[in-house]
Formats: structure tokens, C-alpha cells, sequence
DNA sequence: AAAATTACTATTAAAACGATAGTGATAATT
DNA sequence: AATTATCACTATCGTTTTAATAGTAATTTT
């Protein structure tokens, strides 16, 4: 009888998948993460999509309770906390590969070209994270 | 300078897939059609989910609306509505297939043998899109 | 003709979102 | 060493969205 019995709506996976991601702002947070490199909360409060520092800091707190974001300080400064994806949260990518792919093809073009001219959908999957780890403190 | 404008927060292809889709109901309402052809408000209302009238009611006027669904009474009965996804709506299939895998491995395993033994997604994609379009009258 | 069903709408309470201001700690500057 | 600036938030409060429930009108069934 874990906590998810109260937090699902129902038992279907698609829809409990939707209980985690599905509102306005989780998965643009891991987006940020993901495609932009955002990392502290300055960043994230400085993107585009003007995130409140009260959502952005709900967020952020139940991401990392879930497991799908760490907080670490950086060594040599005390002050500024850096979020990183876990594997947990990289495992969201192809879902928001595929959000990227449906805008690109109905909503808006994408500028990306890695997703504009996407060819195998396993290759850019694979690409991201590679990328994401490269740039990111190995965990 | 289209009501998009306002409807969007910002110029991300990304997040403006999700202020769209990025809600509590929209992609299961979707999924309600394409994995369980639910056709009617009556359907919809007993499903798994317990939606409220009014919220169903708002979420299928709104995918009428943007043109993912349409709406309409079969020649016999002139009080039963139903529902069925355009193409436009069925693009979403692969963000639902997405959802579903990640769920399954993530957080509940789905009884859906389809899904939890796929091999080739496009195939899987495909195989969908077709079962829907031969379980609803084709538009 | 009466009862049941369907597709909603209306209402009101609860939760989430959003804008803005403010605080405490650390870091950078003078 | 003192001052200023920056960063990471929290607090507050008004607005919007969601949720639970009751109710209504039209149609269909009995």
C-alpha cells in the first residue's frame, strides 16, 4: 500500500503516466534539463517560458523526490545548487522526442536539426542523452 | 498574429506541444479513443478514470474545436453522440505509445501484450492507427 | 404515457497556477 | 573589512483550473 495507491487515478499505465507528467510544467522543466543544458535556478527562472519561482520550486522538489532529478553543489561554490537527470529522468527523453516530432509536424517547426531532419528515432534517442551526459558532471 | 499568440507561453515546438497537451485529461481522453474505443460521453464517463461530466465535457468541445476529434449521430439514433479521432488527432499516437512504453517500464507494467512486446515501434504505430480505423466508422 | 437513458449544464468547493515581493545565505566588489 | 550584488528560494494572494455533485432537456425504450 505505497503512496501511489492515493496518487493514481486508476490502474491504467498510460493514465498513471499521466498522473507524474501529465500538467504544464513538469515536462518543460526536463526539457529545459534535457535540450537546453538549464541547470540552477536562475537558468531555469530565465528561459522563455517565464516559469514562476513558486512552480519552478515545486517542481524541482518533486522531481527529486521521485528520482528523476538531483541537487548537487558544485565544490567550489556553496551558493548555487545545479539539477541534474538521473537515468530515471533521462528514461523520459523518447517521450519528449516524440512531443518535439509532433509539434515539428503540426504546431510549429522545430529549429533543432538533429529533430528536423530525424531520420532513425533510436539514433537521436541514443544522441541526446550521450550529449546531455557529455555536458553535464557524470553522476 | 493568430489567438496562438496568447494561447502559447513561449516559441518552443516543445512547449507548445504541451500547452496544448499538457494537462491532466487531454491525452487520456485520446487514449480513451485509441486503446479502448470509447465513443460516446457515456463511455467516456464510465471508464476507469471517473471523469467528471464537466470536465469531459470541456476537454471534447476543446478537441473539437482545435480538430483532433469530431463529433457526430449516427443516422438511427438521434440522441447518442460520437466521437471519433481525425487524423489530426491520431498524431498524437506515437507521444501515446511513448507514454504507455515508458509507464510499462517505469512505473506499471501494461497488460497491453502489443505494447509490452514490441519490437518495432513504427509497426506497433501502424498496427494501432489501423485497429482504430477499422473499429470506427471511417470518416 | 411513463420510465429510463443519454448528453450534457450549473453550481460550488478545492486545488493548481501565476505574479510579485521579500528573505537569508553566499559571493564578489570596493 | 565592509558593502553590494547575486542566488535560491519562500510567502502571499489573486486568478484560473479542476473536481464532485446535482439537475435538466431531449430522446428512446418499455
Amino acid at each position: 500500500m505505497s503512496i501511489f495507491n492515493k496518487f493514481f487515478r486508476c490502474t491504467c499505465p498510460v493514465t498513471s503516466a499521466l498522473d507524474i507528467v501529465g500538467d504544464k510544467w513538469t515536462l518543460v522543466v526536463i526539457k529545459l534539463m534535457l535540450l537546453e543544458q538549464k541547470k540552477t535556478f536562475k537558468e531555469f527562472s530565465e528561459s522563455d517560458e517565464s516559469i514562476a519561482p513558486s512552480i519552478l520550486s515545486n517542481r524541482l522538489k518533486t522531481l527529486e523526490k521521485i528520482g528523476f532529478i538531483v541537487k548537487q553543489k558544485l565544490p567550489d561554490n556553496q551558493k548555487t545548487n545545479h539539477y541534474f537527470l538521473t537515468e530515471k529522468g533521462l528514461s523520459l527523453t523518447p517521450v519528449i522526442i516524440e512531443l518535439a516530432l509532433w509539434s515539428h509536424h503540426n504546431i510549429k517547426p522545430v529549429d533543432n536539426q538533429d529533430i528536423a531532419n530525424v531520420k532513425d528515432k533510436n539514433e537521436l534517442h541514443l544522441a541526446i542523452i550521450e550529449r546531455y551526459k557529455s555536458k553535464t558532471v557524470t553522476l
